[in-house]
DNA sequence: CCGTCTAGGTCTCCAATATAGACCAGGTCT
DNA sequence: AGACCTGGTCTATATTGGAGACCTAGACGG
């Protein structure tokens, strides 16, 4: 039976409460008792994970890593394509969250130098692998797009 | 002196030509014949990263590599927020890259089933630890936000 | 003295994107 | 017949992103 097949599916994914489940549902925040759950909507770690987990964040805190303290026009020619204004609020948001720290220099023309914080350096070091292996696979998959692409087309 | 502070910090950036001052500035793209580069606004790896580097893809692989193969309803429930559409289109778009494999069962009701292809499960295996870091640290990022929140309302 | 340059932003406006919610196919169950 | 199911798509609205003007405040040129 179909519905069957179904039930069972789902069973299985109850088996694994904590990550799949989210035992943060609509239910409140149970999740910050005994664990955050990135899976759940309303658990403060995935609002943390939305802010961290965008294209400009990772490659400004691989920026960091790979670069060292840097001021905002390195980091804005190092992070090719990324606007002023991207730049300033990603920076203000792992600022915010304590993962990078910003000096400034009151001189004029003013400097502020951004550096990694210890929090920063953990997940930098978590990211960098990503960027590596995406720059590894691109042209896997590229192909894969093509192909994919060329089938969909019109087919 | 100020500008010689400000031009030693510029030198040791140009002493990391490939990450960090992009060799596919608005040069062409040199980059793609030795090496992609994802910090390069063009480089096709760029063009990757930036796709699959938001907070639906990171989480759909993430639950497709906790909870093995899953239909698209059960992926909704699992990845707590998503809307049908955001989901449809991550999906789509690790299809088409070849990181994750769609079937139809062409019942009635429709049953379509999504699991990791290999090249998904690389990338999933390198952002799994993201997620767990993020989970694990996020009382003390929102500890940070606290402290940055009270001292920049109005200091 | 006036204008210009600089770095690191902010502000404004407009396009692109995300989300919420309605709708659809088409077969099963009541 | 009518309701219900899944895996979407379509539409209307809210949010976000990018381009470019503007700002501060001192150093420099003339």
């Amino acid at each position: 039976m179909t519905t069957d097949e179904a039930t069972r599916a789902r069973a299985g994914q109850h088996e694994e409460p904590q990550a799949c489940e989210g035992p943060a549902g609509e239910s409140g925040e149970g999740a910050a008792e005994q664990g955050y759950d990135v899976f759940a909507q309303l658990c403060p770690s995935r609002e943390v994970f939305a802010e961290l987990a965008d294209k400009w964040s990772l490659l400004i805190l691989m920026s960091l890593a790979l670069c060292g303290p840097q001021r905002f026009s390195e980091l804005q020619r190092g992070v090719g394509g990324v606007s002023r204004k991207m730049l300033t609020q990603s920076l203000r948001n792992l600022e915010r969250s304590g993962l990078v720290l910003r000096t400034v220099f009151p001189e004029t023309p003013p400097r502020v130098v951004y550096d990694l914080l210890p929090l920063g350096r953990e997940l930098a070091e978590l990211v960098a692998p990503l960027g590596r292996w995406t720059e590894h696979r691109a042209g896997r998959m590229m192909a894969a797009r093509e192909e994919f692409d060329a089938t969909h087309a019109r087919g």
